[in-house]
DNA sequence: TCGAATTTGTGCGTATGTATC
DNA sequence: GGATACATACGCACAAATTCG
């Protein structure tokens, strides 16, 4: 036997899915029909659907079905900042789905905290000290898309007009324009890219299954110090992050 | 039974990891051991070690055993460019390394062939242009930490001192070096990030466990036109990516 | 050098649980 | 509530790699 069954069988449907014969949305033979088809066990079945799911082309709805999931278009995320003259977009969001055609906004909700290690020295704090953290999820045509949370040094804000991101007179506009309300100018962007496979409650609130892979981008925005550091979850069948690099 | 029995030993196995009293070199229990220990079958105990097996945490040998893996130290590669001035390291890659406390080598070899499609695109030629194809194999201490492959129109550097990059005058200077020499001024370098899982040949070469996740650098460098585009794959397990974007 | 024991990898027939429609 | 589908578990078998006497 050159080829194991469930190859055989995983490569049957992988054929149909890529050229079209089983389009997005359509549900697999269930391992019944499949193993009836090809004359193996239900178990055999069971280990090339497992494989098609771990390659992403099909997701498997217990009690429901395996439906082949339609992948989306990966959209261009630009992560320079001289890049587009902004124009009446207030945002680097909003600015990149405008320029997808799409329509971007999105939910949040901000809570004082304290700084956790790690983001204590990100932004040059103490563990402990207290931080504005807001989560906000993105939404293109409607759609959650990219995830990120975002803390701010309190001692920097508070008192101020600016102290929650999403409300007041500066609501959406920005951490840069914020910032700059507060007599702080951001000069820098530091972005510290890498990736992991998807949480359960991210892929929850993204929609994408369990196993699929995020980038997470650790943005510092700062000027003469840190002033707001953010975790940006991206999924990597979504987006992909250009940079650039001006040399010499 | 609230969990399945198999994430109950995962979950286990991995508690004992993570807290250390099972270290990095050391052997997990084998199937047969975790099976009798925790009252189940040997396919059960199967799936709980392929499931830390695709996590990471450790590493099958066949025949051997099973064996606590040590992740290596997350080291920051530096993506910006007017970055350190780069002193005696003649390469970003050597830069780095340097920056480390590491001695950064690498092996390549070259190629002409023909353009497919996506490198014609980024390289503004029609497929089937010829190029001159170099894959590297980057070496932290003797270890390969890296990959990429780059391609270079054939109709900028035929019969000129820099065909092969890493031969003649300019082996090992760099592209914006090599490029120089040719009077072309590389101006802009553009990334465009991807993550993916590794392929089985990458985690050949890289010693990485299969399932594990890599980041792609689409690196392109421009002048007046583009002048060398690059696939790099880099470990997340090794390396974060640092960016610098200036703001306003 | 050889062979036996151990260990992982893989394949498969079957049974039961549980979610969905 | 019943039928269907996926998820998990059990038991068995054998191949390939490794280890060690």
């Amino acid at each position: 036997m050159a080829q194991p069954a469930y190859l055989r069988i995983a490569d049957n449907l992988r054929q149909q899915i890529v050229d079209g014969r089983l389009a997005p949305g359509d549900r697999v033979p269930s391992r019944h029909q499949l193993a009836r088809e090809h004359g193996v066990s239900d178990r055999v079945a069971v280990e090339a659907v497992r494989l098609l799911v771990s390659e992403g082309y099909v997701e498997a709805r217990s009690g429901s079905g395996t439906y082949v999931r339609q992948r989306p278009q990966v959209k261009r995320l630009t992560r320079s900042w001289y890049r587009q003259a902004r124009g009446r977009a207030s945002s680097p969001f909003r600015a990149d789905m405008e320029a997808q055609g799409r329509t971007g906004t999105w939910r949040s909700s901000s809570e004082t905290t304290t700084a956790p290690p790690a983001i204590a020295d990100r932004l040059h704090l103490t563990m402990g000290d207290p931080v504005m953290r807001t989560r906000y999820i993105f939404l293109a045509d409607e759609q959650p898309v990219m995830l990120s949370t975002s803390w701010e040094p309190l001692e920097l804000t508070r008192g101020t007009p600016v102290m929650l991101p999403e409300e007041g007179p500066y609501a959406g506009a920005g951490v840069v324009a914020r910032m700059r309300a507060i007599e702080q100018t951001v000069t820098l962007a530091s972005e510290v890219v890498t990736a992991r496979t998807i949480l359960a409650d991210e892929a929850d609130t993204l929609g994408e299954p369990m196993g699929s892979i995020i980038m997470v981008i650790q943005r510092t925005y700062s000027g003469d110090r840190p002033l707001e550091t953010a975790d940006i979850v991206v999924p990597v069948d979504r987006y992909e992050l250009a940079y650039v690099i001006p040399v010499d």
